[in-house]
DNA sequence: GATTTAATTCATCAGTTGATGAATTGTTCG
DNA sequence: CGAACAATTCATCAACTGATGAATTAAATC
């Protein structure tokens, strides 16, 4: 018995050991489960059965770790490609479908990870706002008739339905909408988005 | 000379002070700016005027005072007081115009700070999700028709439609949505709730 | 096989966190 | 007045935070 506890020998790992993809996996998990102040750097070394001082030999800090845990996730030209190429009185079936696909995707920790830490704090939540009104919503908003204004009103409103769906289904899992199947849905609130994108609205007073 | 700075003398406060109250408005505040992990009880003393030990005079821990700030804002039963006598058919102006009434009462800050706080983290999120099933949905949904999962569907509809539009309007604060009236605003997304609440739905397959 | 490069561990820093206990002083009540 | 009580301040704790620099070792390159 010269060692029970294999004690961790230092220098380079054999193999590739993937140590970086490692850290961003825990990161992943742990900025969506407790946001970005709740996640500390050692837990997530923890977790990732690494040194703490690995996170910063990969990663210049705590933010550029956030940033890089989130970043993939959500392309939206991937996501919502071929969408403006629907006309926009059919568009919103897909719409719906494209987002809980990519809710029910793998992406759903980054996702998570991304709202939670984002919501959390008054600063980061302008970049959320950012990030919806300049890189998603033009996009899905894209050849609907109408006044900048008016397009712009009916694209907060999509994103309204749409956050609200995804936040009560995948964020607070309300039953029984976080049960239902997809396209159930799909049925249940594409005619809402339908109508914010392109169907009649009221005038403002 | 004998002294620039009045320095703080020691000792029971003249009057009644109301450091409690202080230390609650400043808690209310930061909580809703920065979350609960994203604000230090320290930061609260200093916005309050007040020496840190004090919060530990008059609440518990951080956990207590997080909860103290966040429990006054949201009485369901004061806010949706009279809903359940209006006929389900022409229940969801009323709603609506409630809801955005208590967010853009001083009771915002409050609610900001709950749903920043809650949402923040996983734990915390469960708590919501009861708060709302339990104690805000059945108020909102008395007597409308239907098996009970059916009607519990349309309040899930229901609340998902009307927390995306509070996070667009008075989080996230997207424009022109957040600048809009507020009785345009009810005109815009009632209908939609109306439909959740008692119209037609397609059946789930 | 020698040199370079990258991965890993360790020890440690200064700052902050939530929390506690004692000391001090003003108010209130008998 | 004197005793009880509550508000306030101070000093301090152990734990944790993100971060850094140096030492060690394996793999990659030549």
């Amino acid at each position: 018995m010269s060692s029970g506890q294999p004690e961790p020998r230092r220098g380079r790992r054999p193999g590739g050991a993937g140590s970086r993809g490692q850290i961003l996996a825990a990161a992943r998990r742990l900025f969506a489960e407790h946001g970005f102040e709740g996640t500390s750097l050692r837990r997530v070394a923890r977790e990732a059965h690494v040194d703490p001082a690995m996170i910063h030999h990969f990663f210049a800090g705590k933010d550029e770790l956030f940033a890089l845990s989130v970043e993939l996730p959500a392309d939206p030209s991937t996501v919502l490609a071929g969408l403006d190429r629907r006309d926009p009185s059919e568009r919103a079936e897909a719409l719906v479908r494209a987002v809980l696909g990519l809710w029910e995707s793998p992406a759903q920790h980054s996702l998570l990870a991304f709202l939670r830490g984002t919501i959390g704090s008054k600063a980061k939540t302008a970049i959320l706002g950012e990030i919806a009104s300049q890189r998603i919503l033009p996009r899905i908003m894209a050849g609907v008739a109408g006044t900048p204004e008016e397009v712009a009103l009916r694209g907060n409103l999509v994103a309204a339905q749409l956050v609200g769906a995804v936040l009560m289904r995948y964020v607070i899992r309300l039953e029984p909408l976080a049960s239902a199947g997809r396209e159930d849905v799909v049925r249940l609130i594409a005619p809402t988005i339908q109508r914010y994108l392109a169907g009649d609205l009221p005038e403002p007073s």
